[in-house]
DNA sequence: GCCCTAATTTAGGTTATCCTAAAAAATGAG
DNA sequence: CTCATTTTTTAGGATAACCTAAATTAGGGC
């Protein structure tokens, strides 16, 4: 957690290392983390020794070592950071697993949480562990969701921007010349007897229920 | 290029801040690259030393440094990597500017060239930087190009496949109704102003640019 | 239970990246 | 042009992450 953001890349790969070696409750060994890592068996022990110090790992001389529980949060972290990264690079931008793998475990510690927790919203269910494929599930706290309404159902005064706009003939012609068109801001100045005036950089309009209620909003 | 993989986060660092204080052809002063870097003077001459053994800065002693056409070639693809990252973290995860960019000056120094090409067709050809004219003749020898695109990067005409859409609940129930949801078929028949006009089974409508770069699309 | 081998740790070295303090060079005010 | 001030460099130190080689410990075969 706040220790999280200290660590050093060849620590936290150290325990990833760790937590994929780790078999029941059995301890990892020196040599067998040294295979993994490629590192000298020296050097592992120098790392695992200072991991002890910050009580991520349970280290105990001679008899390797086992995550604690702070270290295990650390490592699942990482976990998920790494299938999220490596999942965009294959499913999105259909890296090769190779190179995706390389690339996430690179990018695995450098991700916030916010961005963590975006990219997560984004993939959606892994469609391996979750049957619907891609069905996006939205659950997040979101203080910066956007609300989208109809224009018709927008009360007077609020101003907006256009999302998007149900077309029928001729219609999105006509709103486009009155700079009613996504991505543009609008202001709704009045609504009286089902007539809608709307201030846009272009000037004022006004328009009826029907149509308004194909203009959607946002706050 | 070759050079490029070998160079560690730091000197990536120093290089591309030395780029952003090159005015004219005027040498950059180590004070200023220790302003900017938050190093100590002696820090900054150290490492500009080393990067001038490496022949990415002509360094003159006492004189500061300038790029050499190796090093200008470094933080141009820095630049780049750096630019596409805060583009994708913001424009499509909607993370905050000021967090994106922290993100990105991160992840700029892990990204392969394979990965970095890929985004950068993912993203499509930055709107304020090219007019709309050339917005999408990027195309795309297959090798390069990721299986998924959003939206906001289909050429006219094109249809495909709705796979994914990153957005809150109200809008994608809307999208939902308007038959843009995952499975669905749907054609981007115009795209002008930054406005994409889609046609779906159940009828026509306008998307802005922003909301389209959420949607993705499988060819 | 003892000894040998394999595993592990310690000791000490190297390099990169930071630092502070002191020395050296450039600059500009008079 | 001189000298005080500012800028820059050098010298020397710390720490993290690697290494090799030597010392230590653990554990199995007998």
């Amino acid at each position: 957690m706040a220790s999280m953001d200290a660590l050093s890349e060849s620590a936290e790969m150290m325990i990833k290392n760790i937590n994929e070696l780790a078999a029941d409750d059995k301890r990892v060994r020196t040599s067998d983390l040294a295979a993994k890592t490629e590192l000298k068996p020296a050097t592992v022990t120098e790392m695992i020794q200072r991991l002890g110090d910050l009580g991520l790992v349970d280290y105990e001389a001679y008899h390797g070592v086992h995550l604690t529980k702070q270290g295990q949060h650390v490592a699942d972290v990482i976990e998920h950071r790494f299938n999220i990264l490596e999942r965009f690079l294959t499913e999105i931008l259909g890296v090769e697993t190779t190179e995706a793998s390389d690339v996430a475990c690179r990018m695995e510690h450098v991700l916030t949480r916010d961005v963590e927790h975006k990219l997560t919203t984004f993939l959606g269910v892994d469609p391996k562990k979750e049957s619907e494929l891609f069905c996006h599930k939205i659950n997040i706290d979101e203080n910066d969701s956007p609300k989208y309404l109809p224009l018709s159902n927008y009360s007077k005064g609020k101003k907006g921007t256009v999302k998007l706009i149900f077309e029928d003939e001729h219609l999105s012609k006509i709103l486009n010349e009155k700079g009613i068109r996504p991505g543009n801001k609008i202001m709704l100045k009045n609504n009286d007897n089902n007539v809608y005036s709307v201030e846009t950089d272009k000037g004022n309009f006004s328009i009826d229920r029907k149509t308004a209620s194909k203009i959607i909003i946002q706050n």
